[in-house]
RNA sequence: GGCGCCGUAGCCAAGUGGUAAGGCAGAGGUCUGCAAAACCUCGAUUCGUCGGUUCGAUUCCGACCGGCGCCUCCA
């Protein structure tokens, strides 16, 4: 196993040594997305810190088993079906298969597993009866069932809150007056007709209803964890800050209230994605979907390289020169990549072997510090920098093995190398039979037609490059 | 009002109580028929402002200015 992988715990304000459970075993809660619409790449960015976080994890030589709901059911998904004359299952699907589709685009690994609140309906309806029973939890006079803060002393110890200070100002809530405190969130909501509508209504022992937002949460990563690894704590919960309040606050209230277990040992949230200093999101209208970007034709690694360039719990702002930058980023770590793999290996490669144990040293380093990928990504380039000077020199150094190796390996951790394109047959033809032609005219120093050729080509988005061992070309 | 975040070169962005990583853009150079790629050189005497602590602060403390987030269903 690595060096130690140490990361901010938002429940202590520290950045803290992490310590799983039973290691080389993490168990990783990522909060999922609600399928209501289409996710922006603000949602995505917080599940690409988190694709970070895992593969860094195995990287070290943890056993990570990533949990990440997606949200089919709550106020927002009852109103879009709502809205566009569906039942809830049928307005959800296609938005949760464009959710697993935008994923892949990004390249973001899988999770182990991904429970739909629907699905976990039985196990919601037995945490609810569960906290009832430890008198945690109570019938409100609207019928719903409500989370009593006051019998969880802890509360708001995870987003510092003390509910004292609690502004009751601009998003009051209009069930207010069956609660015994207005802080009191609910667990299971009383359906009306706009739920029995859309199919949203669940039969209950405490009345025919609907989960609360956050109920999901707890109910489905103790059932995961408590059915695979018979445990109630998770090593580690992530998500965006703004869950810190309420969402996580409630997840623990509502889990510890039950289990009487630590719910989760390691807080990581991530910043925002701004734009023009404004939080991106759909309240706003100033998002963009993750198909936006792959319909523009922008590489999935640009957009990695883009948000690992700053680090995970700094907000960052999206903008096209950004974004221009991380292309060009991107199409560096390509051209090097190639030029590495062609650099064929013979012997005595020292110097590229020592630079290629500080590229994992560096990168080990950075990642192990609360996941600096800022740092790893500077540590890339510098690699980058530094093993080209070495094949830049006259007697090219051999033995490029090893740095390539490193390379690969670090690569596969930030995933941010180009996607192969590869051009159609036809156009391949006609490129090899241009390139012949500007040789032969190159031979006979008629410049000029070389030129015409190389100009031809471009206009046909084909780039040339003459080196020692002919001319290249690639699609730009 | 409460809790919290941010302000570092043209742009993006790391970072440390001891004198500023990396990327993009730009300028010059090497290489090239010319390019491209790659490499070399060049940029903040300075890290929002003003104070304080310190031998020394961008880094710690305070105030202020400016931007932002959360405060009951937003990643």
């Amino acid at each position: 196993m690595a060096e130690q992988v140490s990361l901010f715990n938002t429940l202590t304000r520290r950045v803290e040594p992490l310590t799983p459970l039973a290691p080389p075993r993490v168990t990783l809660y990522t909060c999922g997305p609600t399928v209501w619409n289409y996710a922006h790449i603000g949602n995505f960015r917080t599940f690409l810190f988190e694709d970070l976080l895992r593969r860094w994890l195995e990287y070290a030589g943890y056993q990570v088993f990533q949990i990440m709901n997606l949200t089919d059911v709550d106020d927002r998904t009852i109103k879009a079906a709502r809205t566009a004359g569906k039942q809830l299952a049928v307005h959800t699907a296609p938005f949760t298969q464009a959710f697993f589709e935008d994923r892949d685009y990004l390249r973001i690994k899988p999770a182990h597993v991904y429970p739909r609140a629907t699905e976990y309906m039985p196990a919601m309806i037995a945490l609810v009866a569960r906290l009832l029973e430890r008198g945690v939890a109570y019938k409100g006079e609207d019928g719903s069932v409500y989370f009593a803060i006051a019998k969880f002393p802890t509360y708001g110890r995870l987003s510092r809150l003390d509910r004292r200070e609690i502004k009751v100002g601009a998003r009051v809530a209009s069930d207010e007056y069956a609660k015994d405190d207005p802080s009191d969130f609910a667990l299971w909501k009383k359906a009306d007709a706009e739920d029995e509508a859309v199919g949203a209504a669940w039969d209950a022992p405490f009345g025919r209803g609907r989960p609360g937002w956050h109920l999901e949460c707890s109910a489905m990563a103790l059932a995961e964890i408590g059915k695979r690894f018979a445990v109630q704590t998770l090593d580690i919960h992530g998500g965006g800050v703004d869950l810190i309040f309420p969402h996580h606050e409630n997840e623990i209230a509502q889990s510890e209230g039950a289990t009487g277990q630590v719910f989760a040992r390691h807080w990581l949230h991530g910043e925002f994605l701004n734009v023009r200093g404004s939080k991106m999101s759909k309240r706003h209208g100033n998002f963009l979907t993750a198909r936006d970007l792959r319909e523009q034709g922008v590489d999935a690694a640009a957009v990695r390289l883009l948000f690992f360039q700053t680090h995970y719990r700094q907000p960052v702002d999206f903008t096209d020169e950004a974004l221009e930058a991380a292309k060009e980023g991107v199409r560096r770590l390509g051209e090097f990549h190639q030029r590495l793999q062609g650099a064929g290996s013979r012997e005595r490669g020292a110097e590229l072997d020592k630079l290629a144990e500080r590229l994992e040293a560096d990168v080990a380093t950075a990642l192990n510090d609360d996941l600096n990928a800022p740092r790893a990504v500077a540590a890339l380039f510098d690699f980058v920098r530094a093993v080209n000077r070495e094949l830049d020199k006259p007697v090219a150094p051999a033995g490029t093995a090893r740095a390539l190796a490193a390379f690969v390996r670090v690569t596969d951790v930030l995933d941010v190398l180009p996607t192969a394109r590869s051009a159609d047959p036809a156009l391949a033809r006609w490129v090899e039979e241009r390139i012949v032609a500007r040789a032969q005219a190159r031979k006979s120093k008629d410049f000029k037609v070389a030129d015409v050729i190389r100009a031809e080509l471009l206009a046909k988005g084909v780039e040339i490059e003459d080196t020692p061992q002919g001319t290249k070309w690639r699609l730009r």
